[in-house]
RNA sequence: CGGGGUGUAGCGCAAUUGGUAGCGUACGUGGUUUGGGACCAUGGGGUUGCAGGUUCAAGUCCUGUCACUCCGACCA
């Protein structure tokens, strides 16, 4: 028995987190390895995931006055080296095409890692006139970062991401805009990922090359370790100076353009994956799953069986995503734990003895409970059912958020947390780099951010003692 | 780029002192099954990462090389 089943079982995953998560990965068949290393193929599971974040995605920024535009994938040399923090940033990790056929190139272009150059230089063009601002565009696209290690979804050389770049008149709109869309990028993700966040700033070390600012979520994965899940960069006219945007004002002056940008990637599916997977595998909210109600007939060879598994599909479409798994060469009993190996949050089990009694047997994802349903009630209590496991989901991540939350008052204190634990740690800080530096250099941990809602934990920075200017949050990361 | 590890069937592994490659699973076919990863029968699948060397004989020993992977540094 033992023997057989080695094969199916998943690494359990308090013992190996990373080797949990890229098992279950392949075995749920979002992705595979692609032929260029570092690179991944996104199966059609793992794709309609994506789909249905970008369907609720893009409808957010459309509610918020942004279209959806397309930019080219390759970038001249020389535009990307118009802005030299930028450019210092990215350098490292861009992919150079050199030819063209058999030509060389007389200017190498690479392959975009992000689009702010090719924009930039597009809104040049296009912006005369306040009239024309603000200019609120999104782009869906794919970029390139050559990363040294890779793991899928987290960190490929390719990922998959929304970009926004928007453009306005003043320093205090961008601003704003910049605040707009970090939120709207938290509230997805609690409300449709059932994953929290800390909401906060990025410290000077971390934000984006070429930002005066950088927003950004920042959630805990189960195993403690901190993921970044979204950003949103407030440029100031640091860009539109490199790029020449400007445009006259009401007064009829000449004046440079305030910017903005944010992003989220096809990384943030491996955050919903580990936020909350678990040893049967993934565990997907039912606001973003790609199939929220899986039935599985019992005896399906029995001809009134299918006949109500088909009626309950139809009834149930209606309302929410189903699908009904009859096929025929495999067992119900392969198929019950296929489904919570592909994470579905609410399955319907049904045989002969349950049509006999006019229910069926409902189970559900997250607490692995079942209950007995008649039939009739069965498009409410499911209705309700999804609703409560999106919230519950959200709170077991909450909860274990917070109970992989530290405070430390002391470099010691500090260094001791992560020799034993992982997780967020806030500490007071004095705002300068070499501290950042030093809690690097020791336990490899970073501050994540500089959250917006700061507690006092005492009057002094953690690392050098000197008077502390903020708390932050800090964890090691992904 | 530094430190460790591994390369044998799609996947996971085995092969004693050097003796000519096997097991599980997956896959094909036929049948029986179906309330928690079904069973029986049968079949196909391999230049043992690559190159060279020692030997009557190399998956096994030697030399070189390549690839992958884990831990560090770099990053959405």
């Amino acid at each position: 028995m033992d023997d057989k089943n080695y094969v199916k079982e998943l690494t359990k995953m308090d013992d190996n987190f990373a080797d949990w998560y890229t098992d279950i990965i392949l075995k749920a068949e979002l992705v595979d390895y692609a032929p260029v290393k570092g690179f991944m193929v996104i199966r059609p599971y793992g794709y309609e995931l994506w789909e249905n974040i970008q369907k609720v995605l893009d409808s957010k920024f459309k509610e918020t006055g942004h279209k959806n535009a397309y930019f080219p994938l390759l970038i001249p040399e020389s535009l990307l080296n118009k802005e030299k923090e930028h450019i210092a940033g990215f350098a490292p990790e861009v992919a150079w095409v050199t030819h063209g056929g058999d030509n060389e190139l007389t200017e190498r272009l690479c392959i975009r890692p992000t689009s702010e150059t090719m924009i930039c230089t597009m809104y040049a063009k296009w912006i005369k006139s306040h009239r024309d601002l603000p200019l609120l565009i999104n782009q869906w696209a794919n970029v390139v970062r050559w990363e040294k290690t890779t793991r899928p979804f987290l960190r490929t050389a390719e990922f998959l991401w929304q970009e926004g770049h928007t453009l306005h008149s003043t320093a205090k709109e961008a601003l704003e805009e910049t605040l707009k869309m970090h939120k709207i990028y938290a509230d997805f993700c609690e409300e449709y990922l059932a994953i929290p966040v800390i909401k906060g700033k990025k410290s000077e070390k971390e934000k984006f090359a070429g930002a005066e600012a950088t927003y950004t979520i920042e959630a805990l994965m189960h195993d403690g370790k901190a993921l970044q899940s979204g950003t949103s960069h407030y440029f100031g006219n640091h860009f539109a100076k490199a790029f020449d945007i400007k445009f006259q004002n009401k007064e009829g002056k000449e004046e440079y353009a305030y910017q903005t940008s944010w992003g989220m990637s096809t990384r943030i599916i491996g955050g919903i994956i580990m936020t909350h997977g678990d040893d049967r595998g993934l565990k997907l909210p039912p606001n973003i799953a790609p199939i929220q109600v899986v039935i599985v007939p019992f005896a399906q060879h029995k001809d009134n069986v299918l006949n109500e598994v088909e009626k309950i599909k139809n009834l149930l479409s209606k309302k929410f995503r189903v699908e009904a798994d009859v096929r025929e060469e495999y067992s119900p009993g392969y198929k019950l734990n296929n489904w919570e190996l592909k994470g579905v949050p609410v399955r319907i089990e049904i045989g002969p003895k349950d049509i006999e009694n006019e229910s069926c047997i409902v189970f559900r994802r997250d607490t692995f409970e079942k209950q007995t349903v008649k039939l009739e009630d069965l498009e409410e209590i499911i209705s309700k059912l999804l609703i409560d496991i999106q919230s519950n989901m959200l709170q077991m991540a909450k909860d274990n958020t917070i109970k992989h939350t530290y405070t430390a008052k002391t470099l010691e204190e500090y260094t001791n947390i992560f020799k034993e634990k992982q997780g967020y740690v806030k500490i007071m800080w004095c705002g300068c780099t070499e501290c950042e530096d030093k809690i690097k250099e020791l336990t490899s941990s970073t501050i994540r951010c500089i959250p917006f809602e700061e507690e006092h934990i005492s009057d002094v920075c953690a690392i050098c003692g000197k008077p502390a200017k903020h708390m932050v949050y800090t964890a090691r990361q992904y």
